[in-house]
RNA sequence: GGGUCCGUGGUGUAGUGGUUAACAUGCCUGCCUGUCACGCAGGAGAUCGGCGGUUCAAGUCCGCUCGGACCCGCCA
């Protein structure tokens, strides 16, 4: 037997029981007659005592255990001495007296001690991702992961939903993120492509009178990575039949509610916020926004027009606009140094060309631009800022997604560094009615917004050929705290209105029937009216756990380059396994 | 595809172009029977990511490259 207790539920009541513990040396206190140790397991850890005088033979082992190595030992728990207490552990009354220790595994000095908050660089924990991983913050992260799928399971498995695995061995489909693809050895010079979500088949399995569909599933994008985004990454993936919107998004925010609920004990109130796409740009520059703090964006192109400053006339005049936020009571905050370098810096990525500033004072304005406007104007931008003296007014002038997207990266940069967000609040918001399509310069043609099996807005429908970009989408967000977990809409279930929207994107019906001829088919055969969404599990636990990368809700993440430092992959295969698969690597030429 | 930052004993950092590369922690050895950030004494441990260049002289300056982090583009 290597155990018949936990460490870290050992308590006071168990005084004069003897017990079997397995778990590794958190640390070791060698006072050369009496030898220390913590011993570590999932549940937590204990001291555990080698007293020569309770066995000599114990005592010789414990000697050479060293950090990390994987113990199974026996011995009495006892209850500390007053003194010898130490209410900073929780197993800190308490000792077990060893009688008996078995090595189980030995181990090597641990590149970086086992305990939260270590300062080990990320490629270090990464290549020992199994030691880092022992650390308990990371384990908590884990179990909570665990609870907020169990959680979202029996929640679905309520509702009567039922979970269906769909294929990761699929067909490639050009529309959306880049593939990851698998060659075929059966079918020389094909592929299968790894799924960037189940979407077509939760929609064939709503053609297959499924009802209601969920999976926890995996899913696949070869696009360039971010703190937030993994090649691979968890979505719960959601699709029912008869699909109605406000019943279904009740639901999805029950799920949340309860989700919140069990795993981190708060009560989230509801409905839900909610801003349409047009809204969130606006207010916030941004499709998902953090709404734990104001600061909104503030359109000023009218008054700015007005002004003698050419920069403002011109970007009005050229359609353009300006807008600014207010630094509330932080004029002071900021030298003019660090607006024109520090702020600057982060409007600029976001092909800002400027950043103007002003400092509301009493009875005016100042800054190098505050003379451009004479005393109305500046009674205008006062009214329209809700100005007053000590606030810092910061504006961008230029085409619409260049203000928006600067300064909605400028809002989220100063509620970071101003503190202005509450770090316990989760900000439920759902962004609704996305434009359908969205011009793509690059391909020279529109392209879905969402998927192309999203529902058009119906009254928006006549405009799907004269003016595609107008065009909104069945489709919605679910965002929280500044990051979207997730996305869906109502399908078209129709063939006629799937075959209209291939052809606004640039499909020939001959293209269309080759790449997706399967799902219209199924719409010919009394296919359901239906619709869903996925939400990104790794992100909610990212958000519910407080982490700031989506590395640490993911056991074994890979790097911003796409590769796995504890396997390393990927990496090269042998010229056999290529010409199994009818792959000729072109040399690489520098 | 582009940008910013980083790379120095196991780990984390410091390091004006100039002597033997510093500090903390960890590790090893010895001493120590009530520690829990144990203590005390001693010791080992670095081709300064790699290649090339500038220079009398490079951890330090320059170029390339590899690796990591973050951001823009990209991510239906």
């Amino acid at each position: 037997m290597y155990r018949n207790a936990n460490c870290g539920e050992l308590t006071a009541d168990l005084a004069g029981k003897t017990v079997t513990l397995a778990g590794w040396v958190q640390k070791r206190r060698d006072l050369g007659g009496v030898i220390f140790i913590d011993l570590r397991d999932r549940s937590g850890f204990v001291q555990i005592v080698f007293n020569p005088e309770v066995s000599q033979e114990a005592w010789n082992t414990a000697d050479k255990v060293r950090s990390e190595y994987c113990l199974s030992v026996t011995g009495q728990v006892s209850k500390r001495d007053p003194e010898a207490v130490n209410p900073k552990i929780k197993t800190g009354d308490i000792e077990i007296m060893i009688s008996e220790i078995n090595v189980l595994n030995k181990s090597k000095t641990p590149p970086f001690p086992i305990e939260d908050g270590i300062e080990a660089s990320e490629d270090v924990r990464l290549k020992y991702r199994y030691l880092d991983l022992r650390r308990p913050e990371m384990l908590e992260t884990f179990k909570m992961r665990n609870r907020v799928t169990h959680t979202l399971r029996s929640f679905l498995d309520e509702k009567d939903f039922l979970d269906i695995e769909t294929p990761i061995l699929t067909k490639s489909t050009p529309e959306g993120a880049r593939d990851y693809l698998v060659p075929s050895r059966v079918h020389p010079g094909e592929f299968y492509a790894l799924p960037q979500s189940p979407q077509l088949f939760k929609q064939l399995l709503m053609a297959s009178g499924i009802e209601k569909y969920y999976q926890i599933a995996r899913c696949f994008r070869d696009e360039d990575l971010r703190a937030d985004r993994q090649p691979e990454f968890t979505q719960v993936d959601i699709e029912m039949s008869f699909f109605e919107l406000k019943p279904f998004q009740d639901m999805i925010e029950d799920m949340l509610v309860n989700l919140v609920k069990k795993v981190k004990g708060i009560d989230i109130p509801r409905p839900f916020k909610r801003l349409t796409y047009a809204q969130a740009m606006d207010l916030y520059g941004s499709d998902k926004p953090d709404t734990r703090f104001g600061m909104t964006l503030i359109d000023l192109t009218d008054i700015a027009a007005d002004s003698t400053l050419k920069v403002f006339k011109e970007v009005q005049e050229k359609g353009g606009k300006v807008k600014a936020i207010n630094v509330k009571g932080k004029a002071s905050h900021f030298s003019r140094k660090q607006v024109d370098e520090d702020l600057r810096g982060i409007v600029s990525p976001y092909g800002a060309k400027g950043l103007a500033w002003l400092k509301v004072e009493e009875g005016g304005m100042k800054g190098p631009i505050a003379k451009f406007f004479d005393e109305a104007l500046t009674a205008r931008i006062v009214e329209r800022t809700n100005a007053e003296p000590g606030d810092l007014l910061l504006f961008v002038a230029d085409n619409k997604k260049i203000v928006e997207s600067s300064l909605g990266a400028l809002r989220l940069h100063l509620g970071k560094i101003l503190n202005l967000i509450d770090k316990s609040a989760f900000n439920f918001l759902w962004v609704t009615e996305f434009p359908l399509l969205s011009y793509s310069e690059e391909e020279h043609r529109f392209v879905a917004e969402h998927h192309p099996f999203t529902m058009p807005v119906l009254e928006d429908l006549d405009k799907i050929e004269s003016d595609p970009g107008s065009v909104r989408a069945q489709s919605y967000d679910m965002v929280l705290n500044g990051f979207e977990l997730g996305s869906g809409s109502e399908r078209i279930c129709n063939h006629e209105m799937q075959e209209k929207m291939f052809k606004v994107l640039g499909f020939t019906k001959e293209r269309a029937e080759k790449q997706f001829g399967f799902l219209m088919e199924a719409f010919e055969y009394g296919t359901p009216p239906h619709g869903g969404m996925a939400l990104g599990i790794d992100r909610i636990v990212m958000l519910l756990a407080g982490r700031s990368s989506l590395r640490d809700t993911i056991a074994f993440p890979k790097t911003a380059s796409a590769s796995d430092l504890l396997t390393h992959a990927p990496s090269e295969v042998s010229e056999a396994q290529l010409g199994e698969l009818h792959l000729d690597v072109a040399t690489l030429l520098k």
